[in-house]
DNA sequence: TTAAAAATATGCTAAATAGCATAAAAAGTT
DNA sequence: AACTTTTTATGCTATTTAGCATATTTTTAA
């Protein structure tokens, strides 16, 4: 896939777009400590444990963040898309990365200088409460997901992660076909189960005509009964 | 049980120490606008779905944050000790609150009016960045028991519980017993199981002499083995 | 104190899910 | 194109956990 030049003028305003708070000087500042690179798909972005150097920021395609888990089976504990952060969290939480940041396609990731970056929220408390609610809304978020990831049967949490992916990419022109190809067992790491149950689960959706399946592309027809399963658990 | 008077100033102070960057005039602020009650044990703080009116804080006592699972089945999202906020996430999200907080035995709750609260963190960087850090790191709490609890067996996650008992809310004099007694049911919410296993599985560490039962005291004979457990899922 | 209600303990059965094996299909590599 | 590797599909079995019934104990209330 051909590698475009990256416009980093129209991305570093792209990012800046997600701070509404941002001060002349501040802009300026962040300006001059802001990188960009191309990760190809596959690629890690940053591994679990690695010390956070900035702010990153997803300009253009697709991450998923996950958790080793305890038999060596990963939690995908968040699906990221432009614009917007990742990891975040280890970051305002003065730790270590508590997940794995990976390509899912080729993307476009970018990074603001953390000394910087934490010595502006410092000084603007809009900001810095601004984000704080972003957190706080994540953290209800991730209570709420592990109790359906706890409490639904396995037909519930596939489901639920397809209405995920729906509301988090969206549709493609036919408004229809999620905007988001995930292996098999990304889409059971995401759901807490194993491979097996995913494709068993994702077949049975396609013989009641709730969804259509071709490889990895996933066709929604039945949206309303979708959301019913998810909701039933 | 005798309801001791509540001495509000003592209170206060004690509040205001887990606020490291608070200027006089903000701390005076906050005086005004703080307000005191005992609540006995059993007794509803706020339920999931009421609308915060202020920063709730759990002076004296401890409490339980849960929510209402798929089947009615309650999933126990936080366990509270003194001194410490309840509820901030709803707050700092704009939200309502999204578990239900009781008291597991008579406390004594204190609260911060809303307004007055969110307006000194509007305008005090350090303290607004301070609580992002907390807030950020129950985050990663969060999703870190995502991935134990959807991932660890039963042993594992009764015996994370039980870890987790120990490093909340520590030991009695006896430097065994957990320094708190819950229901079956209780234990088993928190380690999304049913009752009947938490039981069950009570009883086999007990067997294994892992720990030692008195109806709802709970002595750690062999914290090594009990760590073992945890961790190996 | 006695009665009623709630919590705990234990056994059995059913349901849900994981784990594994095998085959077929798809994707990537030389 | 041929080969290798990975992914997907499907069936079968084993394990884990839930669900229920019943008995016992403890707590609460009258």
């Amino acid at each position: 896939m051909a590698q475009h030049h990256i416009d980093i003028e129209n991305v570093f305003e792209g990012v800046c777009g997600l701070f509404p708070n941002l001060k002349p000087d501040e802009k300026e500042k962040m300006h001059r400590n802001f990188s960009c690179m191309h990760v190809r798909k596959g690629e890690i972005i940053y591994r679990e444990g690695d010390k956070p150097a900035g702010l990153v920021c997803l300009s253009r395609g697709k991450v998923k963040l996950y958790k080793e888990g305890v038999g060596g089976r990963d939690q995908i504990v968040r699906m990221a898309k432009p614009i917007g952060f990742i990891g975040y969290r280890a970051l305002f939480a003065d730790e270590n990365y508590s997940a794995t940041a990976q390509a899912l396609e080729d993307s476009v990731v970018c990074s603001i200088d953390k000394d910087v970056f934490m010595d502006i929220l410092k000084n603007n408390a809009e900001l810095t409460l601004h984000i704080l609610k972003s957190v706080a809304t994540e953290l209800g978020f991730s209570t709420n997901r592990t109790v359906t990831l706890t409490q639904k049967h396995i037909r519930g949490r596939l489901a639920e992660s397809l209405v995920f992916l729906r509301d988090t990419y969206g549709f493609e022109d036919d408004a229809k076909t999620l905007k988001v190809y995930l292996s098999r067992e990304d889409l059971a790491n995401l759901s807490n189960m194993t491979t097996s149950n995913a494709i068993r689960t994702l077949s049975s959706f396609s013989d009641e005509g709730v969804i259509e399946l071709d490889g990895r592309r996933i066709k929604i027809l039945d949206q309303y009964k979708l959301e019913r399963i998810s909701d039933l658990g």
